[in-house]
DNA sequence: TTACTTTAGTTGGTGGCACCAACTAAAACA
DNA sequence: TGTTTTAGTTGGTGCCACCAACTAAAGTAA
């Protein structure tokens, strides 16, 4: 009796933890080369193309509203971000990056991408295209 | 001009990454069910198989010796893990799950196993498979 | 309009996590 | 023997994430 095509070994389950740790180690290496968290760099990826409200950027990284204010706040004092009032609703506070919150999260993203590029060089292209494939459909399972 | 076959585009990278941070959202939900960190998850893990020294598990984690000390304290606290000294040399203090940190460890296991599965649920098998040649070869190379 | 409710964000407090520098004790080495 | 290396702890710092409580503004209903 065979289990089933879509039913996955511990083996898997772990191959795929231990991948995880490895991006997320590469990503946690190209922060502190800036002196920065694994979270800052997220909300600098964010701010690269949205100049989201606080709630917003709480939603998408999962966080409590009051942790993005602390977050925000080092960020600021690091000249990386910048906070400006909304002009429809007095509320809201949106965050934006500054020249500088750019310039640092282009650099990260160069070295993230050489970073995620090294861990697959090597592996052929079928199989990347198949790691696409899983993250397209577990990103949406997760979300 | 085409690229290479193993040059990635970034819409593989950020594939990758966000590949990543699903995993780590499911061990994140699973450690927070049990009130734990996934520090502290992974060195249940760790211990599941093993009765490791501090250094040990500092160099598994990639941790400094100082932050396992904590580590250790605050699971030992919870009668999680105990600390008992080696027969062959006093400076080594060994690292053991105890009954109930073993209890814990195999049901947090077996959560992210099902997490998992349900992130990877549906992918076709060849797919997964190609996953995990990923995994072996990018685990080698960020080791 | 007024009164109530919801939403956005901040503040203060707690605890965990990770680092570094400095330290003690034991082992290894010369 | 005396020196160096290794193992682990301690104290201090800062970041991160949470919760509860709060203010201010917006939305809603009487």
């Amino acid at each position: 009796m065979q289990p089933p095509d879509d039913v996955q070994t511990p083996d898997q389950v772990d191959a795929l933890v231990q991948l995880s740790f490895a991006v997320q180690l590469v990503l946690t290496r190209v922060a502190a080369e800036h002196d920065l968290s694994v979270t800052q760099l997220r909300m600098l990826g964010i701010l690269r193309d949205r100049t989201p409200t606080m709630a917003q950027i709480a939603a998408y990284l999962e966080l409590d509203r009051s942790s993005v204010s602390g977050l925000v706040d080092r960020a600021e004092r690091r000249g990386l971000v910048a906070r400006r009032p909304s002009e429809t609703d007095a509320r809201v506070t949106l965050v934006e990056a500054t020249d500088r919150g750019f310039a640092v999260g282009a650099q990260i993203a160069a070295a993230v991408t050489r970073g995620i590029q090294s861990l697959l060089e090597g592996s052929p292209a079928p199989d990347i295209e198949a790691v696409v494939r899983i993250a397209a459909r577990a990103i949406r399972t997760a979300g």
